[in-house]
DNA sequence: CACTCCCGCCAATCC
DNA sequence: GGATTGGCGGGAGTG
């Protein structure tokens, strides 16, 4: 009161720390991310009101944004139950699902649609007909999406009908986790939100409240990591957009228990149907629904899995475990395990906490994305990948690296001119090198600093990949074949912290136990279940994107700034086989590719072949751990090699499996960029002897496939990237997305979808 | 000026 | 009928 005017606005907090990002933080760090599950922390929003300093009012807006991410839940008045990020994973999981069975994706692309449509068109009536457009899309208007255990204690004590934060922040969520790329524009997301509710009057009050509210629940979203705000350039100027960086959260492959609280459910379509059991059937349809059925080359897969696992367990040849040093015992166990593994969505294992030097910055996910347990693992190799957006490959097959990876560690080579880069990740005493569909096999910094992503955007293969992915078709690619009831069920008890995690894996997989029979009755269901043991392969094709790097707040928990390359927006995507490709580490060991090639090395392997090359190649995996017998492959591979040139005439790529011990450049100056300056001429030598290759690696003993399958690599179309010959597959080009050229590095994105493919959109953060 | 989003009124609901 | 929740939109702060 004594202080003038000016000393009295001085004093007082600035707007900016007044807000609602702020305090949310502040709120945060008065509980731990993982609270202990034996003992309950309460919030008493009195009490917190009082501590911050804040109007109850502010705590409230903050509290229903993490309720609709079941981070708390309501007790009863006043009264919040803590949960930290424990159910996170399985909330955004969830939100996913209703997102995908919600239609956003469509919607989304119908209101850009529209918006398109109307650019010129200044009557205003476009966004009626969007609105209406809605009704012919879906009616499914939900409810509050709660989980499994949470619900009761949320509902019994708040009955208020319209718990608006809550599920505006559940379906913004959905949306961003449905789009591809995961950026939604604030417009977008007003636009729908407004268009459920309301059909018919989208007037401009409604639109700026709904802005308003979707500030301030990004705002909190963006203070837990899960969101960022961008801005999205395009013709008409930049609009703020909203970037997912929260944890990727795999492809639903069954129906999570969910539950949908007993607050009526409106749905546009009939109004008499307000029951749960309606509510339910809207958020999950059956089963039968046509949209989920398997992708014909899918079912090939699958049905060679299937033979070969009876081969496997049935043949007289069959290995058998022997009681020696125990590697045989482990190699027959990949072997079935890898048998499996294009048919077996590999378990998310967390990372261990101890990792080497090298490894911790460009391999950890922030403690948060570590600790995700992954309810059910990403079956990236093969399924519906198309529905799911391509995304931080990288982050989330290398965050599963297992604690007994320690040596390993990750060289990642984003390939401008030709879509995304893998890397193989190997089995512990192995190595991790980078591959890329320009079959480069080369080490890469991730040193994109901040937000400064310029690469271009190649438009035209921006566009092609749009063009390619008829979104409604991809969701029409979900497997049955993976939707397996058991393994679900068995998933759902994985609720697990990493620690439990870690320790099974170390348990189950590593190679220095002692008696994996033995331990294996030690170990939960999950586990314990043969099919499980599948989860672990020797190694993975990792998918790598692009790579960002951003120097964060220090103590938030923040993938980017562990220097994981994530992929952070990009019109690419995945084919079926794109993702985690599992990869038998005796099959590298079978062509020999040897260390010095680590980065000159082309190699051309369709990631179909790839995931199918353990299945296929099963029967030679014994003279591969030999090692002592040449076999076709590494001769085959010898011979090419210096055919290219890349060895010296006479020189043979020692058969033993030197991958064990590659050195790994662990300075991106050591990096060759040869790749860069391949033609055309040198691409196409390079596509046949890749294609030679690969039929080396796909048949190696009196091919079972029979020309079938990934190995119809013939004649790669000329004109086409290599890419796109990565990514032929028997299926036709239209039924599995191309991956397009990334940009390797831009925030520049392409929204285009396949309706207006010509847009490109420019994202810039600040 | 447009974009953000804080602030607090006040209605709905709870107890 | 007071307390709790939270929708809502005015308008201030920011770039």
């Amino acid at each position: 009161e004594h202080l003038s005017g000016d000393e009295y606005e001085k004093s007082q907090p600035s707007r900016k720390e007044k807000s609602l990002g702020l305090l949310c933080l502040k709120f945060l760090a008065r509980y731990p991310d993982y609270p202990s599950t034996v003992e309950n922390i309460y919030i008493c929003l009195d009490e917190v009101a009082e501590e911050l300093n804040v109007e109850r009012r502010r705590i409230y807006s903050i509290v229903n944004v993490f309720e609709s991410l079941h981070m708390v839940s309501r007790l009863a008045k006043n009264r919040y139950i803590w949960h930290g990020r424990h159910n996170l994973a399985k909330t955004l999981q969830t939100l996913k699902k209703v997102g995908e069975e919600n239609k956003y994706t469509e919607k989304i692309q119908m209101i850009k649609k529209r918006e398109y449509e109307h650019e010129f068109d200044l009557d205003g009536k476009g966004n009626e007909e969007v609105a209406r457009s809605f009704v012919s899309i879906e009616h499914s208007e939900m409810c509050f999406v709660e989980l499994p255990g949470i619900e009761f204690c949320a509902a019994s004590v708040n009955s208020r009908k319209d718990k608006s934060l809550r599920v505006m922040s559940q379906k913004f969520v959905m949306l961003l986790l449905v789009s591809t790329p995961q950026i939604v524009s604030l417009e977008v997301a007003a636009k729908i939100l407004i268009g459920e509710d309301q059909l018919e009057d989208l007037d401009k009050n409604k639109f700026k409240t709904k802005i308003r509210r979707l500030y301030d629940i990004a705002n909190v979203l963006s203070s837990i990591e899960l969101i960022k705000k961008v801005h999205i350039t395009e013709e008409r100027g930049r609009k703020p957009a909203f970037k997912w960086t929260g944890p990727e959260v795999p492809p639903n492959t069954h129906a999570t228990k969910l539950e949908t609280t007993s607050a009526p459910c409106i749905s546009h379509i009939s109004e008499s149907t307000t029951s749960k059991e309606q509510c339910s059937k809207n958020l999950f349809p059956s089963r039968v629904k046509q949209n989920f059925t398997r992708h014909p080359s899918l079912i090939k897969l699958v049905k060679s899995i299937e033979s070969d696992r009876r081969k496997i367990q049935s043949a007289p040849t069959s290995p058998v475990k022997t009681s020696t040093t125990g590697t045989d015992e482990n190699v027959s166990a990949y072997k079935s395990e890898v048998s499996q593994l294009a048919a077996i969505p590999q378990y998310q294992l967390a990372e261990s906490p101890k990792r080497p030097k090298d490894m911790k910055n460009n391999l950890s996910g922030s403690l948060w994305e570590d600790s995700l347990p992954w309810p059910e693992a990403a079956p990236k190799a093969s399924t519906h990948t198309a529905a799911t957006p391509p995304k931080p490959l990288v982050t989330q097959p290398l965050s599963a690296l297992p604690p007994s990876h320690q040596s390993a560690s990750a060289v990642i080579q984003p390939q401008p001119h030709s879509g995304a880069s893998y890397a193989i990740y190997l089995h512990p005493s192995h190595a991790v090198t980078a591959y890329s569909p320009s079959f480069m096999l080369q080490a890469l910094p991730c040193a994109n600093e901040g937000d400064n992503c310029t690469a271009a955007t190649d438009p035209g293969k921006a566009m092609a990949a749009a063009s390619n992915c008829a979104c409604q078709n991809c969701h029409e690619m979900v497997p049955e074949g993976y939707d397996n009831e058991e393994k679900q069920n068995k998933f759902e008890t994985l609720d697990q912290s990493v620690a439990s995690c870690s320790e099974q894996y170390k348990r189950e997989c590593a190679p220095e136990d002692e008696d994996r029979t033995k331990t294996k009755q030690d170990i939960p269901v999950a586990f314990a279940n043969p099919a499980h043991e599948a989860f672990f392969p020797s190694g993975y094709l990792i998918p790598l994107t692009q790579c960002t790097h951003h120097s964060n707040k220090a103590g938030l928990p923040n993938r980017e700034k562990a220097g994981l390359c994530s992929l952070q927006h990009t019109a690419t995507h995945s084919s079926p086989a794109a993702g985690a490709i599992p990869v038998m580490t005796s099959e590298l060991k079978a062509v020999n590719i040897p260390a010095f090639h680590i980065t000159s090395l082309n190699i051309m392997l369709s990631p179909t072949s790839i995931a199918a090359a353990p299945v296929l190649s099963n029967s030679h995996l014994n003279s591969s751990n030999a090692s002592s017998v040449p076999n076709p492959s590494s001769s085959l591979l010898n011979f090419t090699l210096q055919h290219v040139g890349l060895i010296p005439a006479g020189v043979q790529v020692p058969a033993s499996p030197v991958l064990q011990h590659i050195p790994i450049p662990s300075k991106p100056e050591s990096i060759n960029h040869s790749s860069e300056n391949m033609t055309l001429q040198e691409e196409k030598v390079r596509n046949n002897i890749l294609q030679l290759l690969t039929r080396s690696l796909m048949e190696p003993a009196g091919g079972t496939d029979k020309g079938q399958g990934p190995t119809v690599l013939k004649e790669p179309p000329e004109a086409q990237t290599m890419t796109e010959n990565f990514f032929h597959t028997p299926g036709g080009p239209n039924t599995v997305p191309l991956l397009s050229a990334n940009s390797g590095g831009t925030d520049t994105v392409s929204q285009g979808t396949s309706y207006i493919p010509q847009r490109k959109l420019e994202v810039s953060e600040n």
